[in-house]
DNA sequence: TATTTTATATACTGGTGGGTAGCCATGCAA
DNA sequence: TTGCATGGCTACCCACCAGTATATAAAATA
């Protein structure tokens, strides 16, 4: 019988402090393949279009297999989902965590979010365009966290306009534009394609500069 | 017996060029009502996750109505996805058939297109997230009309660097985030939200200038 | 008014794919 | 060498939905 797939919960044996729980990693890789296949799929085929017998196949497994790793389809777009935007959010916080100006922690965000995304280029352009096939109350969650970017970023920008490096109007606007910009990439990205990632973020990080840099202030060029 | 819905060619009865085409018109207007409909439901439910069958009853008919109208449902998404970029193509020409310098002409290409983008969100929004359900063939034609696009923009945007109205060091990169700026406002834009539509397309305007600007020859703000 | 044509509905089919019940192979413990 | 747990597979079910064959009402025509 399929076990109920509270692997979710990792470490779930004994608290035997001393070992490692390798059942428990061995658990956790499982899920990161299909995920990796499932995503990899999604992104090619759409969610709807992409069978989980698909999936299986990719992995030379069958259909229980993943049942007995996810709960069901939709949990498995849920998870693709959260780690588009949970990757963005704590590249995000760590950048902040850093001191300096509000525009060379702007440009440092941008560079390495931008490098999250197109990284994760698949993640990301999946969890975007797939959201409503996620359960109502996990698409609010998402959105949520979403949403919390886009904060963030408002209060970097209104810092920046505080102190004079930043001449925007409003910051609420430039930060939807400025995060879309990034997200942006993934949708049109092609790996392999005509420019190579670090260039799309040395152009991004111009880009935003612009957007939101008094003109007589910006610097280098 | 559904008729072969061979009324995309409208007018086919006789060329009688005197009276109006009343029995076409009709149709027209039919297809036109089932396309709206339609794409509600796929901007609310995603393409996937809405039956023909929802659409009918919306509508108060029933299935086999659509199809005496629509050959399938793909063709539904198709003259969504057409209609949508469609506009944005004629808009962007007409814009260019004015004159005056390429800031000015960007400006106003802008202003009509972020208006038009959010006139017809819906179809928008539908048409960048269901491509891939589109029959490969089409996928590709509409493809190419988006390339059309950002391949005319770029054009205007090398205009302004010659002449020296616009510092952009790849014209190519630009145009994909300008053109990727106003159809993201398609993705989180709310209808009685917070901003009004007037808000966000002069807030483009804005953003778009700053991108593409040479400093010292910004004018008004 | 009889007759054909058009427009729409009722009622079905066939394929598909998410999800599951239950079986089997392997390994380990006693 | 038996018994139990683990982990996966075979084989199935069933809901759902795109698409269709056929009936019927309304309108156009004669």
């Amino acid at each position: 019988m399929a076990r109920p797939a509270n692997v979710t919960t990792k470490a779930k044996t004994k608290p035997d402090m001393t070992g490692r729980d390798v059942k428990g990693e061995i658990s956790a890789y499982k899920r990161r393949l299909i995920l990796e296949e499932a995503c990899h799929l999604f992104y090619a085929q759409g969610y709807e279009g992409t069978t989980l017998d698909a999936v299986a196949e990719r992995l030379n497994v069958t259909k229980p297999f993943i049942y007995s790793y996810y709960r069901n389809k939709a949990e498995i777009l849920r998870e693709i989902s959260e780690r588009g935007i949970r990757l963005c959010l704590t590249a995000f916080d760590e950048v902040m965590t850093t001191d300096g100006p509000p525009l060379t922690r702007l440009k440092a965000m941008v560079d390495r979010v931008t490098t999250l995304i197109l990284e994760n280029q698949e993640y990301i352009a999946v969890y975007q365009r797939e959201e409503m096939n996620l359960e109502p109350d996990t698409a609010r969650a998402i959105r949520k966290l979403r949403k919390a970017f886009d904060t963030r970023l408002e209060k970097l920008l209104d810092e920046g306009v505080t102190c004079g490096a930043f001449d925007i109007e409003d910051t609420g606007f430039a930060a939807i534009s400025i995060s879309g910009l990034m997200s942006w990439t993934a949708n049109w990205f092609q790996p392999g394609g005509r420019r190579s990632p670090s260039e799309v973020v040395v152009q991004t990080q111009k880009m935003v500069t612009h957007m939101v840099v008094t003109p007589k202030q910006e610097t280098s060029r």
